[in-house]
DNA sequence: TTTAAAGTGTAACAGTTGTTACAGCTTCAA
DNA sequence: TTGAAGCTGTAACAACTGTTACACTTTAAA
């Protein structure tokens, strides 16, 4: 999941001139501190917003008032790029700032403008978006699996196919539990038991995959 | 989430010449029966497919082998078009024709050639992405709710914010509980609850909301 | 019209998960 | 070192959903 997304450096050298941006592209860097909500759910979207240093937190606040886990945001990344050009242009959930952030704001006419100048800035485009989608579809996949058992074995046999069998992860049991939509002494009980029947172990937040069988066949 | 798409009519007019389109575009046509799986969850998708005449049904196999009804797809429409530009290029799900269907189908390369050289074909096809993605969240957002009873009031709101207070569904019972995921009885009973208690009333497929406020509540 | 297939209503029971509560363990800062 | 706060393990019970089975109704084809 990580360094799918192709570079968006090459935006810190926008206003330098000359380097492949239009001179006259028009453009805007807001700053924001430390844990504050920047996006709402709902906000109006008429801009290409680029995090360039820090990281965002995007939350999607569920009806039954749950927050649901979506994902950490590094820069340099856009945010939400693909609700740029969607009918109805609002983003789908909350940003919240974890530490203090800049932010590079492109009006939508201008994004267009960019991208029939520049195709190498489409292309890039393109593939966040694309990346984007596959994103949600695998979280669509995963909540689509009805037990407790069989998300933590897709999800720890898709960790294992990108890492060894043993690794770590950098979420702890109730970053976990949020992040699969379960109750956190849920999850601690499937857990225990897929311990105790030796087909993982856990220490702290790392895990090991003991019997891959065993794992696979909680998938069925 | 009718008509939310550009027209992709346009596709109708290729090879005409002068229509836009470069006269030397590449692109093939294939032609299918009824009831045939033409793209497998794992096939590359190395070109844009186009569905030009006909419908079909996307869906996607849960690892714990249950189906997960997704959408229907009526002609004319792009297939999968995010995929064509993500990292790892593969049709995310399972497509099989409901009818004889007509599959237009242009390499990458030359998506990424009528693209530059055409803007109009650009924004639409960032337009649709766009949207797919909005369907996407929007479907993670009715998998996110846990109860039963909370997925049938999201859904009958947005149908009720689109139409009246009373709509026909386009979907019998047993493809609601497809759509949400749950088993059939299951939801035939949280429907028989919500009549009993005089918040919805159901006629066949036409659904009419009684008590908004007791509906909303099923939300928390 | 007849008949088979598909769709619906319902019930009893099993299975899984959520809720709540509490104790022990870590971590980090004063 | 010592709290204090956060994290984890566990248990009893409640709540919800899935499974299976069957009768009934509707639909569509012969």
């Amino acid at each position: 999941m990580k360094n799918i997304d192709p570079e968006w450096n090459n935006f810190r050298n926008i206003g330098d001139g000359g380097d492949g941006f239009p001179s006259d592209l028009q453009y805007s860097i807001k700053f924001h501190g430390k844990n504050e909500v920047i996006f709402r759910q709902g906000d109006l979207c008429d801009a290409l917003n680029i995090l360039m240093t820090g990281s965002v937190k995007t939350e999607m606040i569920t009806e039954n008032g749950n927050l649901m886990g979506i994902e950490i945001i590094n820069a340099p990344r856009p945010l939400a790029p693909a609700f740029l050009f969607s009918g109805n242009n609002r983003f789908p959930v909350d940003v919240t700032t974890l530490e203090e952030v800049e932010v590079l704001r492109i009006p939508k006419d201008e994004v267009i403008r960019l991208m029939t100048a520049q195709p190498d800035f489409m292309q890039q485009f393109l593939t966040h978006n694309a990346n984007r989608t596959q994103f949600l579809t695998n979280r669509l996949q995963l909540l689509s699996i009805k037990t407790i058992k069989g998300k933590i074995a897709h999800f720890l046999l898709e960790q294992a196919g990108e890492q060894g069998d043993t690794f770590t992860l950098n979420r702890n049991q109730t970053e976990l539990a949020d992040f699969f939509g379960v109750a956190r002494p849920s999850l601690a009980r499937s857990l225990s038991e897929m311990i105790e029947e030796n087909i993982i172990a856990v220490n702290k937040r790392e895990y090991s995959i003991l019997d891959k069988r065993k794992l696979r066949d909680l998938l069925l």
